[in-house]
DNA sequence: GTGAAAGCGCTAACAT
DNA sequence: ATGTTAGCGCTTTCAC
């Protein structure tokens, strides 16, 4: 393996002027550099980063936080998001490590190692929590470092988010617009900051078509294991709501599993739309209406925002939100037209 | 961010002393072991992880090569292999280092940089190619390494795979079990180096149970966009098959939906089984009867293979091959009894 | 049991 | 335009 010394010894110069030939610097003659490159190509000569690093206290390298044990329904976010980062790195030379956490949210052992050991020069932290104790640890050790998510008490950091709220009131906006009025809400595990905000978007719409605030027609805090019956609630209300908007894929599908159950027929007998547009909403059916978020992207300017601030840590704090797009599909119609409105027993 | 000198200089000792009592060397009073941790502690002294490369030789991390772009067909796969890997390096202490990859099989520079610069002491390498130019290079520049997935020429490295051969067979012996005797087979892109295996395993069960050998059962290389109309060739076969095996979950989803499309049922009129068992395959409706792997296991082995290797270059290469088992859901059924045979026109 | 000195591979003053 | 020297933070001989 050849470092310097082996390219200065070759060449008959000294190591500071191969670094500084190799480094393109304007103090050397353009005649040295070439038989300085030559040497280095013919030794294949490759910089060692991590000596680098330790003169320059640069470690040249982002960290990415993810839960060690993927949720199944956030399969396609989190590898278009890493992708996107992973690309961005790449294109800019820089490594991404990635730390698998246990306790999303919490301040592990193996965090704090990551963050004191100066192997990163920035970090990505996704999957925030309402408080997150992370964000006060990295700013207390003055890593740089971006959020995917707000927090609802903290501030004075670099996040970007999608805004939940106006993709809900898209999807709303909508379904309104075809003409429902009892549309339900089934929302994610209140843990997650987002879902906090996916409830905002339905009251928020809500009240822009000044429909009744309903509050049997809200299912929250609904995890993968409860799906199937608060789906089932909904459905077996007096007055069953036409229309259903999921706020994560699994709730969807946990719907259009419930409705088959029951014969009702997805849209004509009632309405879907889910939040989060992934291969397996895409691929159900029918396939469904969703509110799409760009992954990727999402990623790419994670790290992007990380990066401006990691090379120039006084650039201002960047938080950037990204509003989704509907994409609409065979879940949704107009409501079946009821006939003269009946008195209901209470 | 205190170094290990201001530790010294605080406990009045030299910076030796200092690193060998956090190294709990022997040759350190206890007692000055104890005040020296107090100190460290106190300090919130964490090493310097690039230093302490430099010194040992050691990055203390590995690397992960990814497609840049995923194929969505994988997103479960990859996930969950990335989980496990993250969580075997994680207890060991390892850093895991992503880099991603443009053209897989292929030797580019962002690769060969990866593995020169020293910032890792092996990597995995997936997605591999019939012949992987990669691990010529990996082997030539002495790197450890353990790739997910044989080569066909190659020998000499370790690697971890999936008995592809042994799940068709498996799935293959289910149908035929069923009563089922013309079986169709779709393949994925043949530059995929497990398509060879898992159509061998459908010539090998075919071979088995004393099936006739029928070509115009086969899809082979069938990519994303040709799925469909692959699947309509094979059921407008004159003799249509009564069951269909897919080499992938795009494959069998495709087929769900032409024959969905023709107003046939799954599996009263088609049974249907797939490679690699995620959730759009489970959510599909019916379920589809799959081919599962064990996608987190062969992560975490994978970084466990190549980590012993590393701690110990002189241990033997492992090749370790997993078997997958078949999880039968609603898509399989025995097939339609038929009539007295008719002579067909051909 | 503790310390002084050397060195991992590189870069950046500061000479010349 | 090139070389000398020092040092990034740590570990490891080798002395004492």
């Amino acid at each position: 393996m050849a470092t310097m010394k082996d390219v200065a010894r070759a060449v008959g110069l000294s190591v500071t002027t191969v670094s500084r030939a190799l480094g393109d610097h304007g103090d050397v003659a353009e005649e040295t550099k070439n038989r300085i490159r030559d040497v280095a190509k013919r030794l294949d000569y490759h910089p060692n980063a991590t000596a680098r690093s330790l003169q320059n206290s640069k470690a040249n390298a982002i960290g990415l936080v993810i839960p060690s044990r993927f949720h199944h329904a956030y399969d396609s976010f989190w590898l278009d998001f890493i992708g996107g980062m992973a690309a961005v790195c790449a294109r800019r030379g820089i490594d991404l490590v990635l730390s698998a956490i246990q306790s999303p949210g919490e301040l592990d052992d193996d965090f704090k190692r990551l963050i004191r050991s100066r192997r990163i020069d920035g970090i990505v932290i996704c999957d925030v929590r309402r408080t997150d104790a992370r964000i006060e640890y990295l700013k207390k050790h003055n890593l740089p470092f971006t959020a995917f998510g707000r927090t609802t008490g903290q501030d004075g950091f670099s996040y970007i988010d999608v805004d939940s709220a106006a993709g809900i009131v898209q999807a709303m906006e909508y379904l309104v617009g075809l003409g429902h009025r009892r549309i339900g809400f089934m929302d994610v595990d209140s843990a997650f900051s987002f879902s906090h905000f996916r409830l905002s978007g339905y009251r928020e719409a809500l009240y822009r078509a000044k429909l009744t605030y309903d509050p049997s027609l809200m299912s929250l805090d609904v995890g993968v294991n409860e799906a199937q019956s608060a789906a089932s609630r909904l459905l077996s209300l007096p007055q069953p709501p036409t229309a259903i908007i999921a706020a994560a894929d699994y709730l969807a599908l946990a719907v259009l599993k419930v409705a088959r159950a029951r014969g009702l027929s997805v849209p004509q007998d009632l309405s879907l739309a889910a939040f989060d547009d992934n291969l397996t909403i895409q691929q159900a059916h029918p396939a469904i209406t969703a509110i799409s978020q760009p992954n990727r992207r999402l990623g790419e300017e994670a790290a992007s925002l990380l990066l401006d601030r990691v090379s120039n840590p006084e650039s201002p704090l960047v938080q950037r939100i990204i509003v989704p797009t509907l994409v609409t599909r065979e879940s949704t119609c107009p409501p079946i037209l009821e006939g003269p409105k009946m008195a209901v027993a209470h």
